[in-house]
DNA sequence: TACTTCTCTTTGAACGTTCAAACCCACGGA
DNA sequence: TCCGTGGGTTTGAACGTTCAAAGAGAAGTA
């Protein structure tokens, strides 16, 4: 149990009051040098560290940013939540913030738990992931003008920034995908994608697509939609390859996807017809850069997570230390971040 | 801004004193029947939820258990971490705790952030990762008596149990792994760990080592040490499937060596000499069961995380709920648990 | 001298909760 | 009738901090 230092042990020690030691930490500016430097000295000698709940009790602040870990579905994706989280742990601490932590289940399920942090430990702001189409999370947030940043921008919504976000450019990500096989001579280049209605997957697609199209081939016929597993990307990618015209290279919107794909590429059964067997391997490129596509060699996207973690940061510190108008007020849009993913070149393509 | 309820609220939304509402939600035995009802009932109208500032300041607890969140090294191992990570929030949030993150880039650093911590935020307990021989953080906790566990048992300690941990039998893992290789028939089975000197890869070797003497074969000469990385795997598995009496089989401390070790054994270089080339592949069995392992297709030892991060929560809350006697007292050793890993067969092995 | 201004410091109160002690009241026994 | 007992409830104080306002001096002005 160590020995608790309050700012009466450091303002008896130094020879002031209370609210002096207190000016000292928050306002240094309203005391005198002199005063100051005794203050501060008290302060290093005992050990003092200003107690969070007390402070938080008086100002309502207190420097917690709540966000959610997310149980790895396959294993391959979460690492990328993962490592942004630990970004997020990085530039908060910085910024003088901890990071707490939640899980639930569903949307549904972290709008309650907002509830109960809110009521219980009063977090300054949320770090949601994961944004989509019609997200209740936020509209929930906005509603009681709770600060909160998505990583991940608001999907759907004719605006375009109901509120601050930091997002990757997905739709750049495939564009320079496809950009770096067109130039390596493949004209057939197919995509790998989720269902429709997913903001993510279709602004992927939407990169794929357009790249293709200024380069004069029609992508028509030469996508399919999955669910992300690692079988899913293999049959799906055993289709776009046995099709009459096959594609001789694939853009996936993620490395589960992508592994699938090399799968069906390399495995050495009837997957791809004999006649176009004999020509280079077909390409495959994945997305997220995960330590899968690293161990097993598959080109992909690298999103800059620890940047995206930084600027959720700043963002949110902007919001909360900076002026505290109505954030809702109109004329100035809300602030947001769109970083570019970076192509890692490895054998698969 | 969500409007604040208080205790005071409440109390008197259903015309009993402050008291009174603060003993229905902590010792509801002692208040009348019809009072708690009448309490709770307005609890729920109102929305409201205790204070935890508040309380703490009181109490002195904050219902806060912190952990440190670890860069991701290679991003393979990474992932072992982040799914412990994952189960501790869920356990802790089932027992009424919230999990806070730090980072810390080595023990001193750690120690910093727990001063820090304690003086701010007053976590009530921490929960370790990766302990090692002569690990400075426990010790320090434990001159100050702070309540906390370590997922890792004490290396390298006498006693055995100076402090509360919870653990995975290593040894018995790699046991297991080299069993099922002598049952395929495999007598000259190697193993790719760490330097000696680290706990849980000692302990990883022995287990390997004592379950081929028991077999009747000498283990000497069959280890090879080297640091945990892909290439490093792949230059150790080299020499000891280079040697005059080479391996057939490889035991690997870790996926990454795992991963590595599979590199030499696929290359259809000249890795191994062409008249063992002929015979059955050589097998590779990993640790961690990392998602790589899963997706190269690497037999792999699986940790049980998100059970030993219940069990750790499980030890806390015995330590925090439990009876407060000062936790150095003689007599009783500290709780533990050791689980067992499970042999993942995938096609490696 | 007396008054104003300015800089720096101190004092009281409040945040929302729980501990410790006091209070109230019905009941049973002398 | 009076007192002790005990269940159920209330009251005052305290946790450590910061806000708002008041106070203390010194310096400048009339």
């Amino acid at each position: 149990m160590p020995e608790k230092v309050t700012i009466a042990d450091v303002a008896r020690h130094a020879g002031v009051s209370r609210q002096t030691v207190s000016n000292v930490l928050n306002t240094p500016e309203v005391v005198r040098e002199e005063t100051r430097r005794r203050v501060l000295d008290a302060v290093e000698e005992l050990g003092y560290r200003v107690n969070q709940a007390a402070r938080q009790m008086r100002t309502g602040r207190s420097r917690l940013i709540a966000t959610r870990i997310e149980p790895d579905r396959d294993g391959i994706n979460g690492s990328v939540l993962d490592r942004f989280l630990h970004g997020l742990t990085e530039s908060a601490a910085r910024a003088g913030y901890r990071v707490l932590l939640y899980t639930a289940d569903d949307d549904t399920a972290e709008i309650a738990t907002f509830a109960d942090l809110l009521g219980a430990y009063e977090p300054d702001a949320f770090v949601l992931t994961g944004t989509h189409h019609g997200d209740i999370r936020t509209s929930w947030l906005l509603d009681r003008s709770m600060p909160f940043v998505t990583f991940g921008r608001p999907w759907g919504v004719p605006d375009g920034t109901p509120h601050a976000w930091v997002d990757v450019d997905g739709a750049a990500g495939t564009a320079a995908a496809t950009r770096h096989l067109l130039d390596a001579g493949h004209r057939r280049i197919g995509f790998l994608g989720w269902p429709a209605g997913s903001g993510v997957g279709d602004d992927r697609r939407e990169g794929w697509a357009r790249t293709l199209r200024a380069a004069g081939v029609d992508p028509a016929g030469l996508d399919r939609a999955t669910s992300d597993g690692v079988d899913d990307g293999e049959a799906a990618a055993r289709e776009l390859l046995e099709s009459g015209d096959p594609a001789t290279a694939l853009v996936c919107v993620s490395d589960s996807l992508a592994l699938g794909a090399l799968h069906t590429v390399r495995s050495p059964g009837a997957a791809t017809p004999a006649e176009h067997r004999a020509g280079p391997p077909v390409a495959v490129i994945g997305f997220d850069d995960t330590p899968v596509a690293k161990a097993v060699g598959i080109t992909s996207l690298s999103q800059p997570l620890a940047e995206a973690a930084a600027s959720c940061v700043t963002l949110l510190t902007r919001l909360l230390d900076g002026d505290s108008r109505p954030s809702g007020s109109s004329g100035d849009p809300h602030p947001h971040v769109l970083l570019q993913p970076s192509l890692v070149v490895r054998r698969s393509g």
